[in-house]
RNA sequence: GGCUCUAUCGUCUAACGGUUAGGACGAAUCCUUCUCAAGGAUUAAAUCGCGGUUCGAUUCCGCGUAGAGUCACCA
């Protein structure tokens, strides 16, 4: 099994964002690859003019790298099997394409669109499957170019294959049909230009999601004609809307990965989340890093049925990937999604902290969760609600005013958390109650109901603030 | 409609044909606590239905049911 060396691509095309489903696709082919020392190749599907989006490309390779998937071969750095778009390798295409022309497994397609449309219309009201080789012409025309061309399907029988992850799988008659090779623009069509390149680059396993399982059949009988030993493949299981039982797709609000990186998601994390989505190692770890991946990854345990994906686990699991970086680490992944007022060093404890409680940075901050650390958003009182259950106005008022004086002991240098902490801690021991003391200190540094303890936020406020907003309490 | 695939707690999943059907997320309860989080402990929660094979079926087979995919000059 070790003797042949694993290449593995991944081949999006280049209408738009990535979600979550086509980056899983990407993961397990890199991991896989990875896993065998093996070569992963990124290449560009750009066969349909009509619905390429300005900027995909880009956009892919941004959204790969921020995961930390890398290729050894790709349109952004060459490679022997250069090159990697779709739209340069026509010559390619057009090579193979005589050879089935040649062999009497091409031909030139005689109608036009409208004609072709009538016989699927026909087929529908007959309530059977569309079958264009039940209108396949008598004599093959000579190919100008001009017109799609079709593949002559050599042999009408049931196909029967094996897959990594489902078995053994079949098909009836009815999944085999006269398909275009080459469409009337000159571009190939995916169904015969992932063949080709396949081929070229010694692609030794496709992954790809289970939509092309009915169209393996095709596949095959191209390979047949083309005299190819077709790859192996590894059929991923679906991935289902959170909630729905649909298919994830962009139509279904499926987001852009990238937009997970605003809201403060850890790459890492992300991968963890999306490697878990039809793939379990068989132990009970969950919690992965990228390198313990490369190790255990296998596509025999890889998932048959559809999994939903399940958000709440996601938030779970960026938890646990920020419990595992050091203090810079921190810094460096959160610091570029808060705004500037918040960027400060010492906050970087509170927001590892408090996250948790969000499921990720942006909606932390739209919550107001730091305001109390704005020096800009002086907090908005209500009187009432700094005093502390049955306690008395009197009583709250009297504490506040313990606490300042003990608190303007401390010189601006101490006015640390630990030292802060104490001297509360130190008067709501002489009080006897601490709800008593440190509820309204929270209170009239916070202004909130749920807020950070009292301590955090004097030691990054600071003396002076600190004992204003208390002043201002009283 | 044809062809094809799938089916274990709410969700993600584990279980050579033999287990009190295990784990995780989420939920609930308790502890801790000035609040909200965090942390600790505990609990509830599943083999789609009906047959068959077998000493024994979550596991193998058939049928049913439900869901998904596909039937493009899209990938």
């Amino acid at each position: 099994m070790g003797d042949i060396k694993v290449v593995t691509r991944f081949a999006p095309s280049p209408t738009g964002f990535m979600h979550i489903g086509g980056v899983r696709t990407a993961l397990f082919a890199w991991l896989w690859a990875r896993k065998n020392k093996g070569t992963f190749i990124l290449r560009i599907e750009d066969t349909d003019k009509a619905r390429e989006v300005e900027g995909s490309i880009e956009h892919i390779i941004k959204s790969l790298r921020w995961l930390g998937i890398d290729w050894d071969e790709g349109p952004d750095i060459g490679g022997l099997n250069a090159p990697y778009l779709q739209s340069k390798r026509l010559d390619s295409y057009k090579k193979y394409a005589q050879i089935l022309i040649d062999s009497g497994h091409a031909y030139p397609d005689p109608y036009t669109k409208e004609e072709l449309d009538t016989f699927r219309k026909k087929s529908e009201q007959e309530n059977k499957p569309f079958l264009y080789r039940d209108y396949r012409p008598k004599d093959f025309g000579v190919w100008d170019g001009t017109r799609a061309l079709r593949f002559k399907t050599p042999e009408i029988k049931s196909y029967h294959w094996n897959d990594v992850v489902r078995g053994d799988l079949s098909a009836g008659v009815e999944a085999l049909d006269d398909f275009i090779l080459i469409k009337g623009d000159g571009y190939p069509t995916y169904n015969f230009a992932h063949i080709i390149d396949d081929l070229e680059m010694g692609v030794t396993h496709i992954m790809r999601a289970d939509e092309f399982i009915s169209s393996t059949p095709k596949f095959l009988s191209l390979y047949e004609a083309l005299g190819i030993t077709p790859p192996i493949f590894v059929t991923l299981p679906p991935i289902l809307a959170d909630g729905g039982n649909k298919k994830l797709g962009k139509r279904d609000g499926a987001k852009d990965i990238l937009d997970y990186a605003k809201e403060g998601y850890l790459p890492q994390a992300m991968m963890n989340f999306l490697v878990l989505l039809g793939w379990n190692p068989g132990t009970e770890k969950e919690i992965f890093t990228e390198g313990e991946l490369k190790e255990v990854f296998d596509i025999n345990r890889i998932q048959v049925s559809g999994a939903q994906v399940n958000l709440d686990k996601l938030d779970w699991m960026n938890k646990e990937h920020m419990k595992k970086l050091l203090a810079d680490e921190i810094q460096n992944n959160i610091f570029s999604y808060l705004p500037e007022e918040f960027q400060n060093e010492k906050l970087v404890g509170v927001v590892f902290e408090r996250i948790s409680k969000w499921s990720d940075v942006k909606s932390m901050i739209e919550a107001g969760e730091l305001d109390c650390f704005s020096k800009s958003k002086t907090p908005h009182y209500d009187k009432t609600k700094l005093v502390y259950k049955n306690s008395t106005p009197e009583k709250i008022t009297q504490n506040l005013k313990s606490v300042i004086q003990a608190l303007e002991a401390l010189n601006e240098n101490d006015f640390t958390m630990e030292n802060v902490k104490n001297t509360l801690m130190l008067i709501a021991e002489i009080e006897g109650n601490r709800g008593e003391v440190l509820h309204p200190v929270r209170y009239a540094l916070s202004g909130k109901d749920k807020s950070p303890d009292p301590f955090i936020i004097a030691s990054i406020l600071g003396k002076n603030e600190t004992l204003s907003r208390l002043q201002k309490a009283i």
